[in-house]
DNA sequence: AAAACCTGTTGGATCGGTAC
DNA sequence: GTACCGATCCAACAGGTTTT
């Protein structure tokens, strides 16, 4: 960073030449930018103003009645904010009758351009009587894409309005992905769950107060981010930076003004000292950082007592909930399924918006499945007697897992959670299987329908 | 052996909406 | 107006794998 704005200074004094060179770019841009914010593309100030967005309006205001168009765009297209208004234009007088979604692996489809990206090939029809749509991808290669091109999953409008608030498209591959993504659907929104995501700390605001020396620690108070934990794992990483014992008085101060503020998450919270903070106690965070083709896209863990976190860390604040409540929602949010899920709709972040919208079971208090999850859930989580506390509330043992046994209680938690989204047998089979492009399913597969079958045995 | 590519990940600036 | 807060985008690194 320093370095850069050394660069940066040296260059205005030596280049004088460039200066004029970059103020008449950062002129042209404004002026595009000018053009295309006054011009007839609703919504397009949402996010950045790319031309993508103008050339979506533009193409589908040319379209007649009952005319269609092929059409070309980048996958943000048919998810980001910036194109909301576009999609459910296209919705109110027409359809999507056929979206094809590929990533460019290996530059398959364009060359030049980075095989990470992901590219919709749409066809939109001004259509008075449209009411489905139909998608399938992401194929990975030509032979992907000739395989599955012919088997596009129909989803009536009606339906996919109700999937997502902003009417973004899910990748779902075929028709099995939609009928265990809508079976999941049927469950209560995370937003219902008696948590609620919160960022602690940030960046530019708190860079005063965190210490990012991590080989003399500032304070006793160490400040994470993501890559810090892991599934099953509080000490994955390196902490982010330290703090002095005084950022808990910051905390509280902060967290004591919002509780009289209507849409904070602490509104209405009862926060008078240190030990009323959830900074005090375990709780779970989330990698807010997270892509649908890493190995794992939701990666959560409870963190031990008097541990703060970053914005790329945000924490699940507990409110009108308990302990087991917290192992449950722990549990449901390490899983297989629920990943599987999250992996349909999440680009380059776990915003709040997506977790909020995502599927989980609400059992019974008393049902058996719910208290199976919560041992399990509490036992992998309780790693050491940093949870003493936390773990006697739930009623499990600390450190009571060890390498042989935690796969086995990982996998009767995926079959477990399977069957409380009521999904079937082959259900969790396709959920394993279209996973994770090369993942070896196989064995983890085998073990988890084998608890499957011993749960729907005495169900 | 070097170059190119792939994957997972980060810190940070900034925008825009909302409550006070 | 100010504080707060979530979203979005940018620029970049590290380390592994594949290709040349």
């Amino acid at each position: 960073m320093a370095e850069r704005s050394a660069r940066i200074e040296a260059l205005k004094a030596e280049r004088p030449d460039l200066r004029g060179e970059y103020e008449s770019e950062v002129a042209a841009s404004e002026a595009m930018r000018q053009v295309l914010i006054s011009g007839p593309f609703p919504g397009i100030g949402a996010g950045h103003i790319d031309l993508y967005k103008a050339f979506g309006w533009r193409n589908w205001q040319l379209v007649r009645a009952e005319g269609r168009i092929g059409i070309v765009l980048p996958r943000a297209a048919l998810t980001g904010a910036g194109t909301e208004a576009w999609r459910r234009d296209v919705l109110r007088s027409g359809t999507f009758s056929d979206v094809c979604i590929v990533t460019n692996t290996g530059q398959w489809v364009f060359g030049g351009v980075d095989g990470r990206y992901t590219i919709a090939f749409g066809v939109i029809a001004r259509a008075s009587d449209a009411d489905t749509l139909a998608l399938c991808g992401p194929f990975h290669s030509r032979a992907e894409f000739d395989r599955g091109r012919d088997a596009l999953a129909v989803v009536p409008l009606s339906e996919f309005l109700s999937w997502t608030s902003t009417a973004m498209f899910p990748l779902i591959p075929d028709p099995i992905s939609a009928t265990v993504f809508r079976r999941m659907r049927q469950q209560p929104e995370f937003r219902t769950s008696g948590f609620r995501p919160v960022i602690e700390l940030r960046p530019v605001e708190d860079r005063s107060r965190i210490d990012t020396n991590l080989e003399r620690p500032a304070g006793p108070i160490p400040v994470l981010t993501g890559v810090s934990f892991n599934l099953w794992n509080p000490d994955h990483g390196e902490p982010y930076g330290y703090a002095s014992e005084s950022i808990i008085d910051h905390l509280l101060a902060k967290t004591i003004r919002t509780t009289s503020m209507a849409k904070s998450p602490f509104s209405g919270m009862s926060i008078h000292v240190a030990a009323d903070l959830p900074v005090g106690k375990p709780r779970v965070a989330v990698r807010d950082v997270a892509r649908a083709t890493d190995s794992r896209t939701v990666i959560a863990a409870l963190l031990p007592p008097r541990v703060a976190v970053m914005h790329a860390a945000p924490y699940l604040l507990r409110n009108g909930t308990d302990e087991s409540d917290e192992a449950f929602v722990l549990g449901v949010l390490s899983s297989i399924p629920f990943d599987w899920y999250a992996r349909r709709i999440v680009e380059l972040h776990l915003t709040f918006e997506l977790l909020g919208s995502m599927p989980v079971p609400a059992p019974d208090r008393s049902d058996p499945r719910r208290l199976r999850v919560i041992e399990i859930a509490g036992r992998l989580a309780a790693v050491d007697g940093r949870y003493f506390e936390w773990a006697s509330a739930v009623g499990v043992p600390v450190g009571s897992v060890d390498d042989a046994e935690k796969p086995e209680l990982i996998a009767e938690l995926d079959a477990l959670v399977s069957h409380l989204y009521g999904l079937k047998r082959d259900h969790v089979a396709h959920v394993f299987e279209t996973f994770h492009r090369g993942w070896n399913y196989a064995p983890r597969l085998k073990k988890v329908l084998g608890y499957f079958d011993t749960i729907e045995a005495t169900a």
